[in-house]
DNA sequence: AAAATGTGAATGAACATTCATTCAACGAGG
DNA sequence: CCTCGTTGAATGAATGTTCATTCACATTTT
């Protein structure tokens, strides 16, 4: 038995990897294949089609994200104390795994047979927690009086904007940008942009 | 002769509504045709391929935001000024012409020979005007100092995150949510999340 | 020796693109 | 004011390719 993950996890990695590379409709499910180092009828025996790998990526990756922002609001961490770790979260997803983070952000809305829809509602679920945590920082008075969903998508578009912008820089600014990367987005969420008289660091 | 836009218009404007519904790869060159009431051979005289109908559309809408943010830099309007205009200028973009801005949000990443290289360059232009915009902020010490790339792309991803709200919201909330959206996003970017004494209205 | 799993050549549907043909508009010559 | 020849925009049926998916068979596991 050969070590490693599962067939089935090995060709979803394989998918990343090539989704990432060509994107989701340049794919041929040949190529996935061969980077799996399987043959392409194997895949069939574990996805009924090709959306069926992209939606599994999504799932297990939301699915992650639903449970940390869930575990960050069960542990009372201060709002500030859980926005940077979800950036951090967010940058070390880049960083080990900079394929799945370019796959996320591309195909995100990708339209599909009951593919934006599933991808729509995973996300709103995963907004549905910021809300919460959001809402929670009003009640406590932390956070000045905002409208929740906006914010909450918002605060998706920063997170998401490190992927992007590692995306579109050149290779060799890559690692100090995502060095910096997440305390400034944390003082840019946190503190805005406006030239205060004192930080509260 | 017929009025109304030109024929080349006409179609990329097709393109849009139909690009909107059903993405890029899932829309046949027919259906193009159909949406703008011509036949499918007309849509060749005037452009390459698919492809090409595609940049044309991403071309078009960021030539105009550069223009915009050029024009913005050139009167001089202070920062929270600007970032407001961005701002409703986004906000009306996706009043007016929902259906482009999903096409933006959607397809912004498209890989495709030659696109992704493209839409990076136009897309790093508008992030270049932003950073310049971000930098004399600074050196006029309205903005506390920071990281302008990282900040500018924040911004964009802040920005572009009215249209994912809108694109993920049911119908009924949107007009509520676009309402608000511009002067919510102003004050996350202007005075972050924390609450403060005062604000300076 | 069943069952389960893996294989990849063959299939057929989908679709971008082409190009031979049509025809409305124009203007030169009568 | 009417031919009639020329032009080139518009057309859409036909083409040829590309790929996802299947399945009959092979191999491995139990």
């Amino acid at each position: 038995m050969p070590r490693g993950p599962s067939k089935e996890k090995r060709i979803r990695q394989a998918a990343v990897r090539v989704f990432s590379r060509k994107g989701f409709y340049k794919t041929r499910a040949e190529e996935i294949a061969q980077e799996a180092g399987v043959a392409v009828g194997t895949i069939y025996n574990y996805f009924a089609n090709k959306e069926e790998i992209l939606l599994s990526i999504f799932q297990a990756e939301f699915e992650e994200r639903i449970e940390l922002f869930r575990e960050l609001l069960g542990r009372d961490l201060s709002l500030p104390e859980i926005i940077q770790r979800i950036l951090e979260a967010h940058f070390a997803l880049l960083k080990q795994k900079g394929g799945l983070a370019r796959v996320l952000v591309r195909e995100r809305f990708n339209p599909g047979p009951g593919f934006e829809e599933r991808s729509i509602e995973l996300y709103r679920e995963m907004i549905g927690q910021l809300e919460k945590i959001i809402s929670i920082g009003i009640k406590q008075g932390v956070v000045r009086p905002c409208h929740p969903r906006i914010v909450a998508n918002a605060l998706v578009g920063v997170v998401e904007s490190i992927s992007v912008c590692a995306m579109t820089s050149p290779e060799e600014e890559i690692e100090g940008l995502l060095q910096e990367a997440p305390h400034e987005l944390t003082d840019l969420i946190w503190n805005g942009l406006k030239k205060g008289e004192t930080d509260d660091k």
